[in-house]
RNA sequence: GCCGGGAUAGCUCAGCUGGUCAGAGCGUCGGAAUCAUAAUCCGCAGGUCGGGGGUUCAAGUCCCCCUCCCGGUACCA
């Protein structure tokens, strides 16, 4: 048993270090996978588990500009606080790495200049937007200016949010940096493509010997097949990032997408390095004995099941993805979490409020496996006094306790003549060969449900057994049922630890019992020696009531103002409020909503467009005193200029027009 | 717009290549028990499988149309 089996390499999505971690990147790529490499490390399987940060590209540079910090202070804020977010929900690593560390640098340069040498990448030119000012090229979605086709004068880049026409930047008419505004020109720029394209036919027979893949990324494959892979970039005009390595480069780094899967090896080989066996990375990813099992989330699907193999191939001497169990998505309270619209909950929030493996065990029971998945703040809850405690705790509890009370705490002796009654333990054995399998299957909820049907069964075989009447009429028997117990909490801790891996410990703990016999294969077996004492009790999972549940609920209902929201006074300053009167009054025709307004802003008048004809009519507007923003930028709505907006109240399909509480001239400010 | 994926018991989800597929967990309800965090165990619950049409001896499971969600749409990472 003690003799490794199967070498599993297992990687888990690296986080783009731009944001927290939020619970559904958690449910989509790393809890799944920490669960399967804990249970095949209790199998004994020689696996490693990677990960790292995800730490270049435009928007980290964007982020740093914007918020006037160095991109290394971006990324470190966020890789540590990722880091710890992992380490307290126990996702354990073996290593987390980083894709800013030197090693990753060189190991991307050496595959790119590998790919180069062979003669594989090629250089076209091709027009970009350059800034002068900010002496760099613009990445498409940070320039803005007016839509070809719409003539929206807010068009992004890359497509205008308007009409949905996908545009190059050049087509924009006044193109503008969204960074500061000023007027970029058109400058040549060479960049290096990979052929992604030549790779199509190698890929799709590849792709058609993985069958067993989950049906989802089979689908998304065959739809990149069928509109047919283009040749990519792999280069950017871009400060930060890895350096391209060939002379007449400068300024140009290799593509984050191309350099950042590079970082599953680059944090292999640094792994081993740090466990001083600097060449051992070989064994892994040069070895087609290995199975590399990429754990993502869907929006990822292209890079690991097309792109990154496609480098790999053309670089030569790497293993390809054995499977790819890509998540679909996790939505809180019915909406898409998203870290930009600040929805979603944080890990580093939610481990402050609750046990980590409640957490697990919530997530993990509801993965988002074969569709997206909801995540209710109830859920916790419900999961955690429902189930972990009803069934689990309980169960730990009701026997600990027994022998406690009854044999002073300690393990009581197993009868000759009792000993045949051995149900609960073939049934034990026989479930962790269903849970194996689906395991194997990644098929983790399927598995939690299993599990967690051995725990039933135990309470059953608690309850059938009734220790507390044995004990009146047969003390033998009763110290065997006790016994019984006692070993089925230690199947039990093993089956659980790929799930609870800290209620696994805690229970180990309890029983006072060790790790040398900690295998999946000793499940169902008689491990603990009677006479030795246990440990300390513990109530494993304390009752969740309303009140915890329902103050988190609100802090996710209402907007969630985590610190990055917060302004400074300063920047309230900058909104310029005043008392407007309003002089002039129409609806707008063919409009809902809208009406006209010219208001009065001391000796000023300005032309205001507002959505409130459904609340009021324009004559009882006349006259009336109204707050109004009067530094915000012009647009048009429905063709009609406005030049500010006015604030009103609006809850529930009511609105209320903001307004002075005693008479003041138009035209004050208000502070 | 185009491509793809969803819509199954009160809730959250399983249902592979069409024929015990109408399921699980939780909740609800009834019963048993009282060692245990009022925790357990047993039993029950009748959901036109989003709507409509079609193929078939037979369709959540295949085809078409419709409604509602959600992704992708290739240089945002």
């Amino acid at each position: 048993m003690k003799d490794k089996k199967n070498k599993y390499l297992v990687t888990s999505a690296l986080p783009y270090a731009n944001g927290h971690l939020h619970i559904g990147h958690i449910a989509g790529a790393y809890l799944p996978a920490d669960i399967y490499v804990r249970y095949r490390k209790l199998k004994n399987d020689d696996i490693i588990f990677i990960c790292g940060s995800d730490e270049h590209g435009t928007a980290i540079e964007m982020s740093a500009i914007k918020e006037g910090v160095t991109p290394k202070e971006i990324i470190d804020n966020y890789h540590f606080s990722n880091k710890k977010a992992f380490e307290d929900l126990g996702i354990n690593f073996d290593i987390y790495s980083r894709t800013s560390n030197p090693i990753h640098h060189d190991t991307s340069q050496e595959i790119f200049l590998n790919l180069f040498k062979k003669g594989i990448l090629i250089q076209k030119k091709e027009k970009q937007l350059y800034s002068e000012r900010e002496k760099r090229f613009l990445a498409d979605r940070y320039v803005e200016g007016t839509c070809p086709k719409c003539g929206y004068e807010e068009a992004r880049g890359d497509q205008c949010e308007k009409c949905g026409t996908n545009l190059s930047p050049l087509e924009l008419i006044n193109p503008r940096s969204k960074i500061t505004g000023d007027t970029p020109v058109i400058k040549e720029s060479t960049h290096y493509y990979f052929p992604l394209g030549k790779y199509q036919t190698e890929l799709e027979s590849w792709i058609n010997t993985r069958q067993h893949w989950k049906p989802n990324v089979i689908n998304y494959c065959n739809g990149w097949f069928k509109s047919g892979l283009q040749d990519r970039a792999i280069t950017r005009d871009l400060d930060w990032g890895v350096k391209v390595p060939l002379q007449g480069n400068e300024g140009k780094v290799i593509y984050v997408w191309f350099e950042a899967p590079i970082g599953y090896i680059s944090a292999t080989k640094e792994l081993f390095i740090n466990r001083k066996e600097p060449e051992k990375w070989k064994e892994y990813w040069c070895n087609p004995e290995v199975k590399l099992i990429h754990f993502i989330g869907k929006d990822n699907i292209v890079f690991h099941a097309i792109v990154f193999p496609a480098i790999l191939k053309a670089n030569g001497d790497f293993i390809l993805p054995e499977n790819i169990p890509a998540n679909e998505f996790l939505n809180l309270e019915g909406g898409k979490q998203s870290k930009s619209k600040g929805h979603g909950v944080l890990v580093k929030d939610i481990v402050k409020e609750f046990n980590p493996d409640v957490i697990r065990y919530t997530l993990a029971s509801n993965l988002p496996e074969n569709r997206d998945t909801d995540f209710y703040w109830k859920d916790i809850q419900t999961k955690n006094n429902n189930e972990l405690a009803a069934i689990l705790g309980n169960f730990i509890n009701r026997t600990v306790v027994f022998a406690k009370s009854k044999f002073n705490n300690n393990i009581p002796n197993r009868y000759e003549e009792y000993k045949s009654d051995t149900d609960i333990f073939d049934y034990l054995s026989l479930q962790k060969n269903v849970i194996s399998k689906h395991y194997d299957n990644f098929r983790f909820k399927d598995a939690i449900n299993e599990t967690m049907n051995c725990v039933r069964a135990a309470n059953k075989y608690f309850n059938d057994n009734e220790p507390w009447k044995e004990i009146k009429n047969n003390i033998h028997r009763a110290e065997t049922i006790i016994n019984n117990c006692l070993q089925i909490c230690y199947s039990v801790s093993i089956l659980i630890s790929p799930f609870l891996p800290f209620t696994s410990e805690k229970i180990l703990k309890i029983l006072n019992a060790g790790k040398k016999d900690f295998y999946w294969e000793n499940t169902g077996k008689i491990i603990l020696e009677a006479d030795k004492s246990l440990g300390k009790n513990e109530i494993l999972f304390p009752q969740i009531n309303n009140n915890e549940i329902m103050q988190e609920d609100l802090n996710t209902t209402t907007e969630q103002q985590s610190e990055s929201e917060l302004i400074d006074l300063e920047y309230f300053k900058k909104i310029k409020l005043k008392v407007a009167k309003i002089i002039e009054c129409e609806k707008i025709p063919n409009s809902k909503k809208l009406v006209k307004l010219k208001i009065e802003i001391g000796k000023k008048t300005k032309q205001l467009v507002a959505g409130i004809s459904e609340y009021y009519k324009p004559e009882e507007l006349l006259g009336k005193l109204i707050i109004v923003v009067d530094n915000l930028k012009k647009t048009k709505l429905m063709g009609i200029e406005s030049e500010g907006m006015l604030l009103a109240a609006k809850k529930n399909g009511k609105l209320t027009l903001l307004t002075v509480q005693k008479e003041i001239e138009s035209g004050s400010e208000i502070s």
